[in-house]
RNA sequence: GGGCCGGUGGAGCAGCGGAGUGCUCGUCUCCCUGUCACGGAGAAGGUCGCGGGUUCAAAUCCCGUCCGGCCCGCCA
């Protein structure tokens, strides 16, 4: 007999199903036992009777929370004062004739349906295949999982082209810290995990795809915060031949498009307002302020753009540095600044970056993209590095720019982040299946972990100690 | 690296110097034919994170340490 998903089960009143799932609940009654049943697409109710079957009845007297079971018999519609209106199959039940226990179940270490935020993340985190049995999880991944497949839709039906980037790739000198990965047939040496996909995203453009995504996996190794995981996902897109309102434009398409299908009842403005950076900082402190008219309504989205970035910032040491990203080219306007040795002119400068905000949330870090190498090779220069650290850390990268380069700029969004906010959840922890803790661990594989003496030969470490 | 908060039966909490005292849920046994957070009766389950100190007496106060959460730094 072929397997039906409780949630068909209203459809099919009065013929005979088998039905396979979890046991959510029992309610034991003497002679009548409930079952709540859960599968993928839902709950539904199963009846046993006593004074039948009596080695059924027995059976499912022995059933335990998260027994897996499957069950046939006969769909029922329930009497008018049994309906269970909090349940889409509500209507009917399933009148028990045959029980096979597939797998028991020790008991969880917590309720599987218990309200969110009643159980400790740590003890979450140490079960999560249990957490994820939580419908509002199983909500959370599902969704993440249709965002994604519209985004690839929307931007499939555009011209763009997902390619894949390495993961094992090479350490980016500037920005956050990387994480290394030592190599078995060099000794010394190392690959990075990718900040982001950014120098191949360029190299794609050189290439001649004009339109390039990918659902990009990035690696930083910072400490965490509830917005922040040391691997996290970004919508990360590149484009050639387009300016800035080419990028902002199709970006507002894309959200809005994704967005009023899967959460129409969100509220988000028709055309993104835009804040030059001075002016978000001025006017609102903050380059990434919260426009929402209302601080406490989830549904209203607010996006903005804040524009204008500056090209370079003092950090705390008083050193020239880059404030947004080494990429991004400065404004045509402003471009012969760069040549400039007048510390207030440089800061001066402002570039065609851009930042995608929501409901005080920074999404997106973008930008038109310097394809002149002269340029590139002048603002790595004011960042402090001599030519042979640009050859060095920057030589490959320049070098394909000898070939043809395109124009072309483009983003990344930050996946789990609209998922959060979306989602109405407190952290991004809540949208991503498997994620560390705070102090970036992996609670339920214990990671990270010692390295076998073996392993540590094989790739020339010695253990301090 | 720094600041703040927390750690008490399986889960979540209360107790904050006087007996492991209490609550909700779960677990186990028994009863129950219409429940759906079923109900009723009973029971089991604890090194109060760990180590040291103060005290007649410590879950409670102090010091240290481990673990966790939030924030600052950091996050092209």
């Amino acid at each position: 007999m072929e397997r039906t998903l409780v949630a068909k089960t209203p459809e099919l009143v009065g013929q005979k199903v088998l039905v396979k799932g979890w046991v959510q609940a029992r309610r034991d009654h003497g002679k009548l036992i409930f079952i709540d049943l859960r599968d993928r697409s839902g709950l539904m109710q199963v009846v046993f009777w006593g004074g039948g079957d009596e080695a059924l009845f027995k059976k499912a007297d022995s059933l335990r929370s998260e027994y897996v079971v499957a069950i046939s018999g006969t769909v029922q519609k329930r009497s008018e004062n049994q309906v269970n209106k909090d349940l889409p199959t509500g209507m009917v039940e399933l009148a028990a004739e045959t029980l096979e226990v597939l797998a028991e179940s020790a008991t969880p270490p917590f309720e599987i349906d218990a309200v969110p935020g009643e159980v400790g993340e740590n003890t979450r985190l140490q079960y999560r295949y249990l957490d994820l049995r939580n419908p509002r999880m199983a909500r959370n991944i599902r969704m993440r999982h249709k965002f994604i497949k519209e985004i690839r839709n929307f931007l499939d039906s555009e011209g763009f082209v997902e390619i894949e980037t390495p993961i094992l790739t090479k350490s980016s000198p500037e920005g956050a810290r990387d994480f290394l990965v030592p190599s078995r047939l060099h000794h010394g040496e190392f690959y990075a995990l990718p900040q982001a996909p950014q120098q191949f995203k360029q190299i794609a453009m050189i290439a001649g795809f004009e339109k390039y995504y990918q659902i990009a996996h990035c690696f930083r190794d910072e400490d965490l915060r509830g917005d922040r995981q040391p691997e996290f996902t970004q919508l990360d897109m590149e484009m050639s031949f387009v300016d800035q309102e080419d990028v902002l434009e199709i970006n507002e398409r894309l959200f809005q498009t994704v967005i009023a299908k899967l959460y129409p009842d969100k509220k988000m403005p028709k055309k993104f307002p835009r804040l030059i950076y001075d002016e978000a900082i001025s006017k609102y402190k903050s380059d990434k302020p919260d426009l929402r008219k209302n601080k406490d309504d989830n549904d209203e989205l607010a996006f903005a753009w804040i524009t204008e970035f500056p090209v370079f910032e003092k950090d705390e040491s008083g050193k020239l540095t880059f404030a947004h990203n080494p990429f991004a080219a400065p404004k045509d306007e402003d471009l012969e600044k760069l040549y400039s040795d007048d510390e207030k002119t440089l800061l001066s400068m402002r570039s065609k970056a851009y930042d995608l905000v929501l409901n005080g949330y920074e999404l997106s870090s973008g930008s038109i993209r310097i394809h002149d190498m002269q340029i590139q090779r002048r603002v790595f220069e004011m960042m402090g590095l001599n030519e042979h650290q640009i050859k060095e850390r920057f030589g490959n990268f320049i070098e394909a720019f000898k070939y043809g380069a395109p124009p072309h700029g483009g983003m990344a969004p930050g996946l789990d982040r609209i998922l959060m906010i979306l989602q109405e959840e407190p952290t991004i922890r809540e949208v991503i299946a498997f994620p560390k803790n705070g102090e970036m661990r992996d609670l339920m594989f214990g990671s990270p972990s010692p390295a076998t003496p073996e392993q540590l030969r094989e790739l020339g470490i010695k253990t301090v100690e």
